[in-house]
RNA sequence: GGCGCCUUCGUCAAGCGGUUAAGACACCGCCCUUUCACGGCGGGUUCAUGGGUUCGAAUCCCAUAGGCGUCACCA
């Protein structure tokens, strides 16, 4: 590629930023990286003047930030194309909507959004393509006055040629045709004077030099209607690549109710921006070799749009988990302990600051369980066992286990011998289980199970003796008075 | 409904006319651990169906089926 790589992410910010977005963001964003003269352009298309909000454009932007995918050109940063911001370039879109006006190439269209609707309705139930009809294509002077004195604001529509073959290249799919008689004259200026998307990305991604346009699946049916657009203006057409959607685990469409889809609450749940950007590539490129773990520099090197896969993939939790797990053993334990801390504060396990000494205790929880947690937010998960000295047991295997004969001698004797350590840690406190065992002629899980459900009220978790060391002698005893008084 | 895209293990996927059809997640089993998790080892009727082309097809072609997208004065 001798052209300059100029890629760009251009979301309309109405709401969280998904997380599909984020692909479509990264794989631009990689493609720009891994050229050395590679551009990445932000640009914000807010031309949905009741669905965009400010808030959206900022939570889009910080996530942004939060993965890593900075941009070289766009809102916030500035560069030689701005603005940036589609309602900024207002002025830009009417110049070239008056051109196509004096050429011909575009005319007012008069009918009401009710005749369009009505129109469609009756062609869907003819079986035929529901395109406009042409009504406004040729009006008098006298048909426009008349509309004008009943008050009727007009559209703009683009004049589509007809019988011809729209061709463009695709990354992904490769060569695309359409046929130009199923796409029709299309609005492209709404009644209040703002351009349409198909109309506002044409003008954008050619005044902003973008040479390859990497973006979502579900504007493949738009592209002919830019392609015609880009012909009409006498604009240079770029390369487009169409990655196929992101599917929930039902196969349809991302929506909320197969979990978390904004990027926003994978960060509040505790998921890496690492883990995520790693998952996300994974999903719909795959590399040359057996790698799963990628940094995001390793990324930038291996990545390619030659193996991108033109199928929809399925959005796999199981492995996102497992990715981040992965990216959590890097971590300090004491990292992992700060970002589990809003999530107990949320949950009022914990009111505030900790004292150095609490802190350090929690951290030292955090290390007995730290390979239990696929992400931050599951510490939730483990929360009563460190909190909680209210022990309850409810599972009626516990219950069984309680009921022993043995049992009520193994927590004595433990407790006599746990009474008597020197140095409470969990090097010290281990061998006192061997020592019941041994003394009482006991298998080990007769000794494991009653202390493990009386100190926890659960018949399995982390390391025992690292939990009697967290949690200290005291609120040991306490535990086990309380589940079993004897 | 028209147009368009897609179809290899449950999931992500490698594969580019000749392979025992990789690998990863998940799952199952075993080991480690007297629990669970981590880790290690091992396991599994996967090329949607039907026709071609070819000595030979997961790979090429054509149908059919299914999934999805799109047909807005939303992007």
């Amino acid at each position: 590629m001798s052209e300059q790589i100029r890629v760009r992410f251009a979301p309309s910010p109405t709401g969280p930023f998904h997380i599909g977005g984020a692909r479509s963001a990264l794989f631009n964003w990689l493609l720009a990286r891994k050229y050395p003269n590679g551009k990445f352009v932000l640009r914000i298309e807010d031309t949905d003047r009741v669905r965009s909000s400010k808030e959206s454009e900022e939570n889009i932007k910080e996530s942004l930030k939060w993965l890593g995918l900075d941009w070289d050109e766009g809102v916030d940063v500035g560069g030689d194309y701005g603005p940036y911001h589609q309602m900024e370039r207002l002025d830009i879109y009417k110049k070239y909507a008056q051109q196509l006006l004096d050429e011909g190439k575009a005319y007012y269209c008069y009918c009401t959004e009710e005749e369009i609707a009505a129109e469609r309705k009756a062609l869907m139930a003819e079986n035929k393509m529901p395109i406009y009809q042409g009504h406004c294509r040729h009006l008098t002077a006298e048909q426009i006055e008349a509309y004008k004195a009943e008050g009727r604001k007009p559209t703009i529509r683009f004049r589509t040629p007809e019988n011809k073959t729209v061709e463009f290249e695709d990354m992904v799919r490769g060569h695309m045709q359409f046929d130009s008689n199923g796409v029709g004259d299309f609005v492209i200026v709404k009644a209040d004077g703002i351009p349409v998307y198909n109309f506002a990305v044409v003008i954008d991604d050619a005044l902003m030099k973008i040479s390859h346009v990497i973006r979502a699946e579900e504007h493949l049916s738009n592209t002919p209607r830019q392609v015609v657009l880009y012909d009409a203006l006498g604009f240079n057409v770029p390369t487009f690549a169409h990655i196929s959607l992101i599917l929930g685990k039902d196969h349809s469409k991302m929506s909320k109710r197969h979990g978390a889809t904004s990027v926003e609450q994978y960060k509040n749940l505790g998921y890496l921006p690492e883990a995520i950007v790693n998952f996300l590539a994974l999903l719909g490129w795959a590399p040359q070799n057996e790698q799963e773990i990628f940094s995001i520099d390793e990324l930038v090197k291996a990545f390619s749009m030659d193996h991108v896969a033109k199928n929809p993939a399925v959005f796999d939790i199981d492995k996102l988990n497992w990715l981040n797990a992965q990216y959590m053993k890097k971590l300090s334990t004491e990292k992992i302990t700060m970002m589990a801390i809003p999530h107990l504060v949320a949950k009022g396990y914990l009111n505030g600051a900790l004292s150095t000494a609490e802190m350090a205790q929690l951290v030292r929880f955090t290390e007995i369980i730290r390979d239990h947690l696929s992400y931050g937010a599951q510490f939730l998960e483990f929360a009563d066992l460190y909190f909680n000295d209210d022990i309850v047991v409810k599972d009626d295997e516990a219950q069984k286990v309680l009921a022993d004969e043995t049992a009520p001698a193994v927590i004595k004797l433990f407790k006599e011998k746990l009474d008597s350590v020197e140095d409470f840690d969990a090097a010290h406190i281990q061998p006192i289980f061997k020592q019941v065992t041994k003394e009482l002629k006991v298998g080990g899980k007769k000794v494991y199970m009653p202390l493990r459900i009386t100190i926890t009220g659960q018949m399995h978790g982390p390391d025992l003796a690292g939990i009697i060391e967290v949690l200290g002698r005291d609120r040991v005893f306490k535990r086990i008075d309380k589940v079993m008084p004897l």
